[in-house]
RNA sequence: CGGAGCGUAGCGCAGUCUGGUAGCGCAUCAGUCUGGGGGACUGGGGGUCGUGGGUUCAAAUCCCGCCGCUCCGACCA
């Protein structure tokens, strides 16, 4: 993309509204405007970060063998009335009426609406077990909205139902989920720790919250050190094999919100171990048996022929709220520093002097070449000044940079600046293109 | 939902106390010079001062209502 035909109005000072650094800093590089209050657009530098982090959930989701589909963002009134919810959930639902009076709403989560379609479809035990997900955006008329898009009213947020014949199984999804997770954040470049999380009245152990640690985050968390750099990436996960060892391996550690911090197991741990920070919360699993399934009905043919209410758990990851803790995470002074896979383009080309032949003639050369390789390119071809240029790739954080000034262009040379580090060094063009091109 | 603020050009703000022809910086447009870390100069454009009412010869400014936004707390993916 040529910056001097794209849209992206950069600010140079901070909006008053905006607190936290990530809200700041996506309003300041163009990504998202306010539309009111906890809802905001997306421009297309924003709308592309978006997309980048919905279709990693996704790929992940996909592998743990979990089914997409699309629900509605409007349910019905009635449905939430089964569930005996219409009522609980309070004005953080957003009620509207349609042109019959008949009474709908926006939905906040989907547990009412994806039981009854399992219901009507779904009768044997031998089509167990299933997990759905979509990803789909919601509205909780939240209060107090805050920080841009890491507390909105509206959000995009991917949700995955996990139906079992009982309670093992819904444990073997939760696990699935457990790892699934694990994965997704990881690849996001995130830390993200699971922590064991309120399971209210259901009990048990089902329930973590998944915490990104960053220094502004908006709850206190501790844990044991040792969570913090294990690898998570490096070995393929095969769904179909017992996965508590793994899980029973994150869960060991202590980890916990200042909610559920038992002190006294913190304290025991040695010194070194202790983490006292502050974290994001990415996502959350849920079991939760038959709290929907028992009202709403969703029951299967057993093996002896006898219905069986099914277990069910939900599983969340609060996908745009996860731009605003990836930027909260990785950030400096002068701007965001996307991690490589979530990036709006791989590459920004800064050609310093775009009126000088060899300037242009190279830096096209160049944008086509890394375009040809499947690499996402922003090519800066206006006729700012090279302070400017550089000050603005740097706020919008591509994770390399490719300068391109008049004097090198004479000599086919280029810098290649990595965002993340600040290093740079001079490169003839071939080189270049090698480092920026995988398997190039 | 309790408490506190703020709405003046695209953004950041001054002007409001003490009423008298609406300003500054950045951005933007034209031109000249510049040219590797948010340039300089010259000239221009852009405002129903959130909104409705009231007081007054005269309201951004004083009074009342409404709307919007933000912050602190309680709440939360």
């Amino acid at each position: 993309m040529r910056l001097s035909r794209y849209f992206l109005p950069v600010l140079k000072e901070n909006p008053s509204e905006a607190q936290i650094v990530s809200h700041r800093l996506m309003l300041r590089a163009g990504m998202i405007r306010q539309a009111s209050s906890g809802i905001y657009s997306w421009l297309p530098l924003g709308f592309r970060v978006l997309k980048r982090i919905e279709q990693i959930v996704r790929e992940e989701q996909d592998a743990a063998g979990c089914l997409e589909l699309l629900m509605p963002t409007i349910q019905s009134a009635d449905l939430w009335r089964e569930s005996g919810r219409y009522e609980d959930y309070g004005k953080e639902m957003l009620r509207i009426q349609d042109r019959h009076e008949r009474e709908m709403l926006y939905g906040p989560t989907n547990e009412e609406l994806i039981t009854t379609i399992f219901r009507s479809e779904v009768k044997s035990y031998k089509e167990l077990p299933k997990l759905l997900y979509h990803i789909q955006w919601k509205f909780r008329d939240e209060v107090r909205p805050r920080f841009g898009v890491m507390r909105g009213r509206e959000f995009l947020m991917k949700d995955s139902y996990s139906f079992d014949i009982d309670q093992a199984g819904a444990r073997r999804a939760y696990n699935k989920m457990f790892v699934a997770y694990l994965r997704t954040f990881a690849r996001m470049g995130l830390k993200a720790i699971p922590m064991q999380a309120d399971t209210g009245p259901i009990g048990g152990d089902l329930s973590h919250e998944f915490i990104v640690l960053a220094e502004t985050g908006e709850s206190g968390v501790f844990c044991d050190k040792a969570l913090v750099d294990r690898d998570v990436l490096s070995q393929e996960v095969d769904y179909d094999v017992d996965l508590q060892p793994i899980v029973d391996s994150w869960t060991a550690p202590y980890a916990a919100t200042d909610e559920k911090h038992d002190a006294a197991r913190f304290d025991a741990l040695p010194a070194g171990q202790q983490l006292s920070a502050r974290g994001i919360e990415v996502g959350h699993i849920f079991y939760f048996g038959t709290k929907y399934s028992e009202p709403l009905k969703a029951q299967v043919a057993g093996p002896d022929g006898n219905p069986v209410t099914v277990h069910m758990g939900s599983y969340g990851i609060g996908v745009s709220r996860l731009l605003g803790a990836i930027i909260e995470a990785s950030h400096d002074d002068a701007g965001i520093i996307w991690p490589d896979a979530v990036a709006p383009f791989d590459i920004g080309i800064i050609d310093l002097k775009p009126d000088d032949a060899a300037c242009a003639s190279l830096c096209s050369d160049l944008y086509g070449r890394l375009r040809a390789a499947g690499r996402e390119v922003l090519y800066d071809d206006t006729a700012d000044r090279a302070g400017a240029k550089f000050a603005t790739m740097d706020l919008i954080g591509l994770p390399w940079q490719v300068v391109v000034g008049p004097r090198g262009a004479k000599n086919g040379v280029v810098e290649l600046k990595r965002r993340a580090t600040g290093e740079k060094q001079e490169v003839a063009l071939d080189a270049a293109l090698g480092r920026l091109i995988p398997n190039g």
